[in-house]
DNA sequence: GTCTATACCAGGATAGAC
DNA sequence: GTCTATCCTGGTATAGAC
């Protein structure tokens, strides 16, 4: 991976992420890469090529925040854990999150199996605990997740108060 | 309102939906509602304005719904109605709110007023309840919406089984 | 690996007839 | 109110030189 190619994905994350995917055009990430546009092809073949360089990148980190949730043992602490995730997500990768959920509302592109293995190990956490419905629980959770997540990322940081009245509900403080 | 405006208000709302704004060409649009490409624009000046058209339709409807809950007084019942809100929307609305959603994430068209009202007057509800921190509360409640409604939109109808879960945690069963 | 030049097409929008 | 024809810009993508 060349300086101009991490330039090319850098900015292509930064103009996908404001205007959307379909409303950037590839002269203007040429533009703002300080690169011509043709590399752009040469590169990534297409817009389309463009756009799963920067995702899979992404994606790797993402399921690493997820991994690590995962192999928590004790199921409470899992639980809290996850339910703390939308505010610590650090503000740099706010661009990429903010691609993704977008992405989401785009035909085809809506995959859910990257967050499966979580939302699977936190119904066994509300199982352990004894709750009623585990797996909804943890649909519950997930819901939480992508609600906190909009949220901080369309008006910035979700406020401290939400988690903590959250935890609360659970009797997790 | 011509019974030719409707159809192409109609197509574009399908299509906008299902695509996005900026993939959708007027020109489908044409094609899928049986109408000449220079009649949209004589009729909505321009694409934005056709997008303009459909959202001020929508959004009438979507205070409808608002209002009805806001008007209940009944504390208790004020919460728990806004907490069903995204399990009783019509199957019919779904184009229209996928809409909504997706345009949420694309550049200046986020405008969250329509919900700030009711977001209010959840706040005045908790606090009439006792609760400690009633606008985050509130706000809780409306990221809980939010995030049912996406999953509800995004992967088809959400479990009942999550609202009966939610509504205990606030012991609103 | 990178740039310049360019092909080619589709998109939004307008003009003018009916 | 509606259609047909057309303009023009800008978007994706390729070719070829360096």
């Amino acid at each position: 991976m060349t300086e101009k190619q991490e330039k090319i994905i850098w900015s292509a994350l930064e103009l996908f992420a404001e205007f959307g995917f379909d409303a950037t055009s590839t002269s203007k990430v040429a533009k703002k890469a300080g690169v011509s546009e043709g590399l752009i092809f040469r590169h990534f073949e297409n817009k389309e090529g463009l756009l799963m360089a920067i995702m899979n990148q992404g994606i790797e980190r993402a399921t690493g925040y997820f991994n690590e949730i995962i192999k928590i043992n004790d199921p409470a602490e899992r639980i809290k854990q996850a339910l703390s995730l939308p505010f610590l997500i650090d503000e740099s990768e706010n661009r990429f999150w903010k691609l993704i959920y977008a992405l989401k509302w785009q035909r085809g592109s809506y995959d859910d199996s990257m967050a499966d293995e979580l939302k699977k190990s936190l119904a066994e956490a509300f199982n352990a605990l004894g709750y009623d419905h585990p797996y909804a629980e943890a649909e519950l959770v997930q819901v939480f997740i992508d609600g906190v997540a909009t949220e901080a990322l369309l008006k910035g940081k979700a406020s401290e108060q939400l988690l903590e009245i959250i935890l609360n509900k659970y009797r997790l403080t």
